[in-house]
DNA sequence: GCCGTTTTCGGCCCGACTGTTTTCAGTCG
């Protein structure tokens, strides 16, 4: 059993949360808790990695984390974290969950009360104690009483276009108050993140008072659990937390770039603004008393002495630097797209005609399409064989006749077997322009496995496209363990594309997936995987996580027009 | 615990809201 990123980021976290609770130094736990956030969305597996010197390399990880991760990876075990689970019962970490409770608090329970898990708290709660501890009065224990009667974990993240159900109408409530000029949903959200945890909503306005009032009439509002003069927050019908901020215009910018995130970015613009005798906060710039910015982003950032960073960029991921250098990558945008290179239709398991995804495509000002139906494989439905394969592409040529501005490429979508081998033979591909190859299934292959698997597939001499390459499904199943730089380079070699697919619950790759294959010159191809004409609205999605990983239209082969497309894919 | 064209020691973002307070600590983002 391997240990994987995640693995070590659990554990910082973990040493985060007991160290909290122990009262250690703030700043020591925070180094721990940024850590575990930059190793669970690190591009490379660790322990796939050189070793201590490596880690050292990586912002963020010094010496002693660099051990701590080596020691991880060869053992299974970190003698730290086993320590302080001995002096902090680990299953205090519950109690940190609860609203109200933090370190000190929940340090307080366990040394009056002996409380240590949530069935503790019931019990003192139940028994009458609790209001006798220091710090403890009425209101939080109804607060507390409350959580622990919803049970279970807090709701999850939200994909982002289910988020997008909810905030669209809640957006479109507030703009439509009175004394509001302008309302932006801020956060994860509009960095364009796969998934949503809370919502985010800056409003424009003299006086919050009228707003929050306003709010708590929203027919979609469960309950308000904190409102005050700037700000409230609630939580929607569906258990989506939603903060609410108030600034006014001259704050606008400011506050739009600190709600926006993320936390790591604010950080590093704030220690910049620090740096030079100033302070950054949600209500400008300031020297002294003296509001240098604040009313736009862009002029909060040109103080800074920076361009301005596209929220999808801004994670402190290297983007602060590159502003400062006026290097920002000119990231892809939806009217770069000339094309999709990966669409489905019903003669698989799609549900519209060639025709009618033709005329989809068109209407989305698409001047090529690729038809890439699934081909026959064990648990694919209705999958094409060489011949059904070989009648669509007549079809394909038919049809193409008749178009005039718009191109079909005849392609298919087809699996990468257990052993790396595809499901159709090469000969029932040579007639075609474009071949996804993608892993379906046997997702629980060792590492070197699944590289080898992959690999192999790559040398077909048609496959041209690796589609949804890291497996992931939102929610569901992490990326596959693999050796992604020996894949990505292997694509590279080949004149091949890695896919960036705008399911809402694939967007695969990954943002930081996105980054590293970039950086080690793979060319991407953005697809909507359309299982119907609408869905080629999905591109949408594929445009924002490509921007994400720091895509510009250069990245991408399908913002190539049509004949430069075709001798790329034929080479 | 990390980090460094001011530093290898001494810093580490900033403000709102709540509750139990009588001037503020704790929590949250």
């Amino acid at each position: 059993m391997g240990i994987h990123n995640s693995d070590v980021a659990d554990a910082f976290d973990e040493i985060a949360d007991l160290l909290s609770i122990e009262g250690e130094n703030p700043f020591r736990i925070r180094a721990y808790r940024r850590a575990a956030r930059i190793v669970r969305s690190f591009p490379r597996e660790l322990a796939e990695m050189r070793g201590a010197s490596e880690f050292e390399a990586i912002p963020g990880i010094g010496a002693d984390l660099a051990k701590k991760i080596v020691e991880l990876i060869d053992t299974g075990r970190l003698k730290a974290l086993d320590a302080l689970r001995r002096r902090v019962p680990p299953q205090t970490r519950e109690l940190l969950g609860l609203p109200g409770l933090g370190p000190v608090r929940v340090r307080a329970l366990m040394s009056e009360l002996k409380v240590e898990n949530r069935q503790d708290l019931e019990r003192a709660i139940a028994a009458g104690r609790l209001t006798t501890v220091h710090g403890f009065g009425a209101g939080i224990q109804s607060r507390l009483e409350a959580a622990l009667a919803r049970r279970g974990a807090p709701e999850g993240r939200l994909q982002l276009s289910v988020a997008a159900q909810y905030a669209k109408p809640l957006r479109e409530y507030l703009a439509s108050l009175s004394g509001v000029s302008r309302v932006e949903i801020a956060g994860s959200y509009r960095r364009g993140r796969d998934t949503v945890g809370d919502l985010d909503v800056l409003v424009c306005a003299a006086r919050g008072a009228k707003v929050f009032e306003s709010l708590r009439r929203y027919a979609d509002l469960r309950e308000i659990s904190a409102s005050g003069t700037t700000k409230a927050s609630g939580v929607l019908r569906n258990g989506l937390q939603v903060d609410v901020r108030v600034v006014p215009r001259r704050s606008f910018g400011a506050a739009l770039h600190y709600f926006t995130g993320s936390k790591d970015h604010n950080l590093h613009t704030r220690r910049l603004a620090q740096e030079k005798g100033w302070k950054l906060s949600e209500y400008g710039l300031f020297e002294g008393e003296r509001q240098l910015a604040g009313a736009t982003e862009e002029g909060v950032y040109r103080a800074l002495g920076l361009t301005f960073i596209p929220p999808e960029l801004r994670e402190d991921r290297g983007e602060i630097e590159a502003a400062a250098r006026n290097a920002l990558p000119e990231l892809i945008e939806r009217a770069d797209i000339k094309g999709d290179l990966h669409v489905h239709t019903d003669a698989s398991d799609g549900t519209d005609s060639l025709e009618r995804m033709v005329a989809a495509a068109q209407a989305q000002k698409l001047s090529y399409v690729a038809i890439t139906d699934h081909a026959k494989h064990l648990g694919i439905v209705h999958g094409l064989d060489a011949e059904r394969l070989a009648r669509q592409a007549d079809a394909i040529d038919a049809l193409n006749e008749r178009l005039r501005g718009f191109t079909i490429f005849k392609g298919v979508e087809v699996d990468i077997l257990e052993d790396g081998k595809l499901a159709l033979a090469d000969a029932a591909l040579e007639r075609l322009d474009v071949v996804v190859v993608a892993v379906h299934d046997h997702f629980n292959l060792s590492a070197s496995r699944q590289t080898r698997r992959i690999l192999r597939a790559l040398e077909r001499p048609r496959a041209s496209v690796l589609a949804h390459p890291s497996g992931r499904l939102i929610g569901e199943r992490e990326p596959y363990a693999c050796d992604f730089a020996k894949i990505f380079d292997a694509v590279r070699e080949r004149g091949g594309c890695l896919e960036v697919n705008g399911q809402p619950s694939r967007l695969d790759l990954t943002d930081s997936l996105i980054k590293a294959a970039l950086e080690r010159g793979v060319r991407l191809s953005l697809a909507s995987d359309a299982h119907s004409g609408d869905q080629l609205a999905h591109l949408e999605g594929a445009i924002r996580q490509a921007r994400r990983g720091w895509a510009t239209r250069r990245d991408a082969l399908n913002t190539r027009p049509v004949s430069e497309v075709r001798s790329v894919l034929r080479q």
